[in-house]
DNA sequence: ATCCCTCGAGTTCA
DNA sequence: CTCGAGGGAT
C-alpha cells in the first residue's frame, strides 16, 4: 500500500464550499488515521489498499483545492516534500545519550556491581531508606539496529523529527520522518486506557528497515539496476538524510520507540517505570518491540539473552543484542550519567559477526603526530554485509601481540559492527611461505628515524617536514572541529603538497586561485569556493584556532579550556608552565607540550604568518550565552542541576556554568560543590542534604553568577 | 598505588 | 569505535 504509487484518479468535482471542504477533510483524516494504525501497527487492516487509495487521494485533491487546510499533521504529508538545500542543525533538550557496551554475562555483572556501588547498596553504610537489592530490576528488549532519532510531539501532534547527531546536536529530519508510515503524525487516543496526552512530549526511538522489506526493496534496485543498500543499518540512516524526502517516501522504513525525553504537563503521576513508558508509548500510537521482558535479575535477563540470540534470524528487524535498563525510573535519577552514556541502562551486544580471511600484506601509514601505524590489507571478504579489505593493527606490539605475519589466515570482526579488526591468527592454517613483518626504523615516507620513546607504544617518524606529517597538519587544520573548511579534502592537500604549493598552514591563506587553477579537478568555481572557504576561517573562534594548530595532547576540550582561561592567543602563548598546571584538567604533560610547542621558533614564526594574513581568532564566541561574561569565576566547581528550572534551560545552565569556568555533572556525591535545585527535585536533593552539600534555588544560583 | 573517567589520536567503508 | 595515556579522586 503505497499512496505515492496510486496513479491519477481524475478530477470527481467534488464542489466543496470551504466549510464543507473543511468538514470534509476532517473526517478524511480521522478514518486515514485510523486505517493507518490498524495497517501499519495493528496489522490488521479493515479496507483493502484499493478503497484506501481511494480516501487518499480525496484527501489529496482536497487539500490541493484548499490550500490553506493543509495542516502538519495531514496523513498526506506522509508522500514527502520538494528537496530542501541542507538540513538545519536542531539542538537537543535533553542530550541523546549512547549506551556502554558489555558482551559476556561476567561485563554484566561488573556493570550491576556499579549500580549497586552508585546506590549505596554495597558496603557497610546502607540505610534505612535506601533502596535495597530487590528494588532494583531490570526491562530488556531487543537493541534495533538503525538510526536514533527524536520525534517532538506539541499538543499531540508531530512537529520536528531530529537525528541524533553527536548527542547535544542534531539535524532537523521532520519532512523525511513524517513519510515514515507508522510514525504518528498525531498522537492517538484511541486505545481505552491511553493517558491523556501531555503538552509536549519528545519520543526516542529508532528508524529501521525490517528484514523483509529491505530484501524486497534490494530485489527492485537490483531490476531497476539501481545500486544496492549494504545491510539495513545504511539503508536506513542514508534514506533517513535525504535531502528529497520524496525519496525517502519511496522507502520502506519502519520507526520503533523506546523511550521518551521531555514530558511536559502529563497528567496524573508522573511515568515510575521503564515498562510503563513503553506501554504508554504503545497506547499513543507508536510501534515498540514486540517482545520486551521484565527480569527481577540478571539471571532472568540472561535467559532472556539467549532466548533472542538462538532464534536471532526469526526477528523480522536486524538486532545487535539486548538493552537492559533499570526498571525503576526514581533508581535511574539517581544513577545519572557518566559522560555521555546513563548509568542505568546498557547494551548487552551479540557475539560480533566474523569472517576469516587472509593478510596479503602490512602498510605503514604516518599519522598528523608522525605516528607510524600498520594496517592489514586483506584479501576481501564479506563481514556483516560490507565488504573489508583493511583492518587496523593499532601498532607494532599489537602486531606481535596477536603474531600476524603476511600471508597468515586471519579472523577478523568489525569492532561494534564498524570498525575492522584482526582478533586473531587462525595458526593451524600458517603456511610455510608466511613471514613475520618488520617494522620499519625508518618513516616510509621521508626515510628519517623512527622511534619509540621509553615506555610508550607508538614509534613515529622524528621529522617535522616529513611530508606525510605535513600533510595530515594541513588536513586537520580544516577539519570539522578545527577550523572547518570545506573543500580542503585529502586527494586536494595531497596535491598542493606535491607541488610543493603549501607547506603549511599560513601557506594556505597565501592561495589565491591561480595557484589552483593546474590541479585536477579544481575548475574557477571550486578554486574561489575553497578561497572563500579560507577567508570565512579568519574570525574563527580562539578554541578551533588552537585545536587547528595541532599541539600534542591539545584536542577539542582542552583548546576550550586555555580558551576561557586567559581569552586570548598572547596570553596563553606569555603562560608558564606553574600557570599551566594550576588548570584544571591540565598536568605537567599538557603543560609541558603547550610550552614546547610556543617555544619552537619554527611554531612563533607560523602563527606570526597566520596573524599577519589577517587571522584573528576571537573570544568569547560572538552572540553565545558563553559569552556574558560576569566575570565571576566558577573555576574548579561542581554543579548538579535537579528538579525544573524556570529561567533556564538545562542546556543553557550547563553552558552558563562551563563558560565561567565550573563544571556539570549529573550525579550527587561528596565533590559535588553546588546543587540546584527547582521544583520537582526528588531523590538528588535528598542526597545533597544528606551529603551536607549547598543546595540553591535557581534565582540565587541566577544571583551567584551575576545574571 | 590504584581506579575510573576523559581526552586525543588513529582508522574503515559507503 | 578502540586503544593508550593523562588527570584527578580515593
Amino acid at each position: 500500500m503505497n499512496a505515492a504509487d496510486t496513479p491519477d484518479i481524475p478530477d470527481s468535482g467534488d464542489g466543496f464550499d470551504s466549510v464543507g471542504a473543511e468538514r470534509r477533510i476532517t473526517v478524511l483524516r480521522e478514518e486515514i488515521h485510523q486505517h493507518n494504525h490498524r495497517y501499519y501497527i495493528l496489522d490488521d487492516p479493515l479496507i483493502s489498499d484499493a478503497e484506501y487509495d481511494i480516501l487518499f487521494r480525496e484527501l489529496q485533491q482536497l487539500e490541493e483545492e484548499w490550500p490553506d487546510l493543509r495542516a502538519p499533521d495531514s496523513p498526506t504529508m506522509r508522500v514527502g516534500a520538494p528537496p530542501a538545500p541542507e538540513f538545519e542543525s536542531h539542538r537537543h533538550e535533553f542530550p541523546m545519550l549512547s549506551l556502554a557496551n558489555a558482551f559476556t554475562f561476567e561485563e554484566m555483572q561488573e556493570w550491576q556491581g556499579r549500580v549497586y556501588r552508585q546506590l549505596n547498596l554495597v558496603g557497610e553504610s546502607v540505610e534505612e531508606n535506601d533502596p535495597s537489592l530487590e528494588d532494583v530490576t531490570y526491562m530488556a528488549e531487543p537493541k534495533f539496529d538503525g538510526a536514533a532519532i527524536e520525534l517532538i510531539y506539541e499538543n499531540g501532534i508531530l512537529t520536528a523529527g531530529v537525528t541524533r547527531g553527536d548527542g547535544e546536536t542534531g539535524e532537523n529530519v521532520t519532512a523525511n520522518v513524517r513519510t515514515i508510515r507508522n510514525v504518528p503524525l498525531r498522537l492517538s487516543t484511541a486505545v481505552p486506557d491511553a493517558r491523556a496526552i501531555p503538552d509536549l512530549l519528545d519520543v526516542r526511538g529508532e528508524v529501521i528497515m525490517l528484514r523483509s522489506e529491505f530484501a524486497a526493496m534490494n530485489r527492485r534496485r537490483s531490476e531497476a539496476g539501481e545500486p544496492l543498500f549494504a545491510n539495513p543499518r545504511n539503508a536506513s540512516a542514508g534514506s533517513l538524510r535525504q535531502l528529497d524526502s520524496r525519496v525517502t517516501a519511496t522507502r520502506p522504513l519502519s520507526f520503533f520507540a523506546y523511550g521518551v525525553g521531555r514530558v511536559e504537563g502529563l497528567e496524573g503521576d508522573p511515568f515510575t517505570r521503564q515498562s510503563e513508558v513503553l506501554e504508554t508509548l504503545a497506547g499513543w500510537g507508536f510501534q515498540v518491540a514486540d517482545r520486551w521482558q521484565l527480569a527481577a535479575d540478571l539471571n532472568e535477563v540472561e535467559q532472556f539473552y539467549h532466548g533472542l540470540l538462538g532464534g536471532r534470524e526469526d526477528i523480522p528487524y536486524e538486532a545487535d543484542g539486548l538493552v537492559v535498563k533499570v526498571e525503576s525510573l526514581d533508581l535511574q535519577i539517581e544513577l545519572g550519567q557518566v559522560s555521555r552514556s546513563p548509568r542505568w541502562a546498557i547494551a548487552w551486544k551479540f557475539p560480533a559477526q566474523q569472517a576469516t580471511t587472509v593478510v596479503k600484506d602490512i602498510e605503514i601509514s604516518v599519522g598528523r603526530t608522525g605516528a607510524l601505524t600498520p594496517t592489514a590489507v586483506l584479501e576481501p571478504v564479506e563481514v556483516g554485509g560490507v565488504i573489508v579489505s583493511r583492518a587496523t593493527l593499532h601498532n607494532r606490539e599489537e602486531i606481535q601481540r596477536k603474531d600476524v605475519r603476511i600471508g597468515d589466515t586471519v579472523i577478523i570482526q568489525r569492532a561494534g559492527d564498524v570498525i575492522p579488526a584482526v582478533v586473531k591468527v587462525v595458526t593451524g592454517k600458517r603456511r610455510s611461505g608466511a613471514r613475520k613483518f618488520v617494522f620499519p626504523a625508518l618513516c616510509p615516507e621521508c626515510g628519517s628515524d623512527a622511534v619509540q620513546p621509553e615506555g610508550e607504544v607508538v614509534v613515529r617518524c622524528v621529522n617535522l617536514s616529513c611530508p606525510a606529517q605535513i600533510k595530515e597538519r594541513l588536513f586537520h587544520w580544516g577539519s570539522r572541529e578545527a577550523m572547518d573548511v570545506d573543500g580542503l579534502g585529502e586527494k586536494l592537500v595531497e596535491q598542493l603538497v606535491d607541488r610543493g604549493i603549501v607547506t603549511d598552514p599560513a601557506g594556505l591563506y597565501e592561495l589565491i586561485a591561480d595557484d589552483l587553477s593546474p590541479l585536477d579537478r579544481m575548475a574557477e568555481k571550486s578554486a574561489n569556493n575553497l578561497v572563500d572557504a579560507l577567508a570565512q576561517t579568519k574570525t574563527a573562534t580562539l578554541d578551533r584556532f588552537l585545536t587547528a594548530l595541532g599541539i600534542r595532547q591539545v584536542g577539542t576540550v582542552v583548546a576550550r579550556v586555555l580558551a576561557r582561561t586567559f581569552g586570548s592567543l598572547e596570553k596563553i602563548m606569555e603562560a608558564d608552565r606553574e600557570t599551566l598546571e594550576e588548570i584544571h584538567d591540565i598536568g605537567p604533560e599538557v603543560a609541558s607540550q603547550v610550552i614546547t610547542f610556543f617555544s619552537m621558533a619554527e611554531n612563533r614564526r607560523l602563527i606570526d604568518r597566520l596573524l599577519a594574513s589577517g587571522l584573528s581568532p576571537q573570544w568569547p564566541p560572538e552572540g553565545e550565552l558563553a559569552g556574558v561574561s560576569t566575570g565571576v569565576d566558577l573555576s574548579g566547581l561542581i554543579f548538579v542541576f535537579t528538579g525544573e528550572l524556570v529561567e533556564l534551560t538545562r542546556g543553557e545552565a550547563k553552558r552558563l556554568v562551563e563558560s565561567l569556568g565550573g563544571r556539570v555533572t549529573s550525579s550527587v556525591s561528596s565533590r559535588t560543590d553546588y546543587v540546584i535545585a527547582g521544583p520537582g527535585a526528588g531523590s538528588k536533593r535528598a542526597k545533597a542534604e544528606e551529603l551536607g552539600v549547598e543546595i540553591l534555588e535557581e534565582t540565587a544560583f541566577l544571583a551567584m553568577i551575576g545574571r
